[in-house]
DNA sequence: TATTACTTAACAAAAGCTTGACAAAATGGT
DNA sequence: ACCATTTTGTCAAGCTTTTGTTAAGTAATA
């Protein structure tokens, strides 16, 4: 099936497509075609531009390699492989810590988001939740504006200036929006170490929980998630039958702490031996001890959990 | 089971319901065919346009197309497949083809999703699901395959040849799929009459409201889904304040249906007057006294909920 | 008879194009 | 650390193309 060897050769995307799919504008493309013929897409008869596949491959590398802290003008007129080789270098050794040039970017999107949620537009907080998604790294999604917006429907709803119902919409739109990026990414890596992620009885389902997913698909892993509430029998079930290396149990319910614990005793002992079991949530600290005697990691914020799972990954890789 | 019915091959619709049911005005579409040969309907002997189910299928996704960037004058004449190729790769801004098994029936379909659930493979459930979607139509989708599996797997696993995690990990890929479909169908500008669909207080989540979402947004309503669980007070607040004409009562726990006969009349005091209420769920035939006395409609299947909401469009536009 | 649909023509809003200018940010030399 | 220069994103003006909308007159429908 050539389907997308042939399509991705022809020119049929116009600018404005080519914009929202690499989030840069129009006027950019136009400016680095006119300076420094970056992408110079055909025409059609009555002048519009049109680019293929390819070229959108591209122009998302050229975005990929200034992020990265490359000029524009040093790089346009790069072939596709070398600019491919540069991102690759140019992302493996990145300082972890990359700041945006303008806070005010965040800050638009943020106060975007919460005035949809002021006045329960979901529509328009979709909008803003996407808007995000094009407008920021993965990591400076998750971790500079909804994590944030999380904390910060919590915060409101609980001084009461937001309704428990705007609470409820606000994180449905999140949670699409999670699941959406669950999807986007599953299909892009099929190998990985596999991984489930689930909470036990008696635990809600969690934003928080959501959110470690898009981290640790981001790492590279292969990630399976159960939802929450469920056995821990069923748990290490499905890991010995999908032969997954890593265990992840959402720890948010401050109730049945001494159930719990047994149960993730249990499951150290039926899981096989090489399986590691990571604890998250806010409730995570309660279980130092069990912790300690199955050999299990507690990760309470993202950051450290994005910092275990590359330790695995290396550890199993 | 033939994949698409004869009635779909059928010239039936006119212009009207088609504009209805699409979301594209009829003079829009005349432009369509009298510039791009866009969608040529069959006609009467007295002249009058009449459309086939996959014409509006035609037409529902050229209007995603256009949602997503593209000119009509590019797209109109492209076949089915190529637009729909075209249309997931704007909406998912991957480039990423989806990958369509060479002969597709529902059932074929079917056992791949049953085949993913039993390896409990959530990758290739997901490949499953967006397959379908890709070979059905969007109606075809919801009644021919998310819903006979859904029951599917509630029928294994009350037999126990399912476990309880598959069941589980199996409706969280249904319901990020539904999701996908749900943000897919949001159209950019808020037209449409407004609808809330909730459910009241000790309501479970449940993937047949889920359904209930796409059915109505294809009609061309504007949902707002509140999720499970929300006290009455909290719906009416909302659908006051974004002015919604509809609220929709998701009812599947047989429990206190006392109280909730009691907040759905609350429910209908407080909320405007113009306000409609529809009662969906298993349950809902619990509510029938209390349906009449505020004129509540009760749908207990998806054909009916389709039709009771082309009325009230019809209504209210 | 009142409504809906059909055709044709015309209009106006939206989006694309080019050129040119400007200001913020980055760079580089001292 | 300071200042001049270069780079680069953004925007505006003026033009063309595309496309949704409206109007006018006629035919069909209920």
């Amino acid at each position: 099936m050539e389907l997308k060897g042939e399509l991705s050769k022809k020119p049929r995307h116009l600018i404005q497509v080519v914009g929202r799919r690499t989030g840069i504008s129009s006027d950019v493309i136009r400016a680095w075609e006119r300076r420094y013929n970056a992408v110079v897409s055909e025409r059609t008869e009555t002048n519009r531009r049109l680019y293929t596949d390819d070229d959108i491959e591209k122009l998302t590398l050229l975005k990929r390699a200034i992020n990265a802290g490359r000029r524009i003008g040093d790089i346009a007129q790069l072939s596709y492989d070398d600019l491919f080789e540069l991102v690759m270098g140019d992302e493996s050794n990145a300082t972890r810590s990359y700041q945006r040039p303008s806070t005010g970017t965040v800050m638009e999107l943020f106060d975007e988001a919460a005035n949809a949620i002021d006045e329960m537009n979901s529509n328009k907080l979709d909008i803003a939740l996407s808007n995000a998604i094009a407008m920021l790294s993965t990591t400076d999604f998750l971790m500079e504006f909804l994590k944030p917006l999380h904390t910060y429907i919590n915060d409101e709803c609980s001084r009461g200036s937001l309704r428990y119902i705007q609470e409820r919409f606000a994180k449905i739109s999140m949670r699409n929006c999670l699941s959406n990026l669950y999807t986007k990414f599953r299909s892009a890596k099929e190998e990985g170490p596999r991984m489930i992620i689930g909470s036990l009885t008696s635990e809600y389902e969690n934003l928080d929980t959501l959110i470690h997913i898009i981290v640790a698909q981001n790492i590279g892993w292969d990630v399976t998630y159960v939802g929450n509430n469920i056995p821990h029998d069923e748990l290490t079930y499905m890991a010995n039958k999908i032969k997954a290396s890593t265990i992840v149990v959402a720890l948010n319910n401050p109730r049945d702490v001494a159930r719990k614990t047994y149960e993730i005793k249990t499951m150290k002992e039926l899981a096989d031996l090489k399986d590691h079991i990571v604890l998250i949530g806010t409730q995570a600290n309660s279980y130092r001890q069990i912790a300690d005697d199955v050999n299990a990691v507690i990760s309470q914020d993202l950051s450290s959990f994005r910092l275990t799972l590359e330790r695995l990954y290396g550890l199993i890789r």
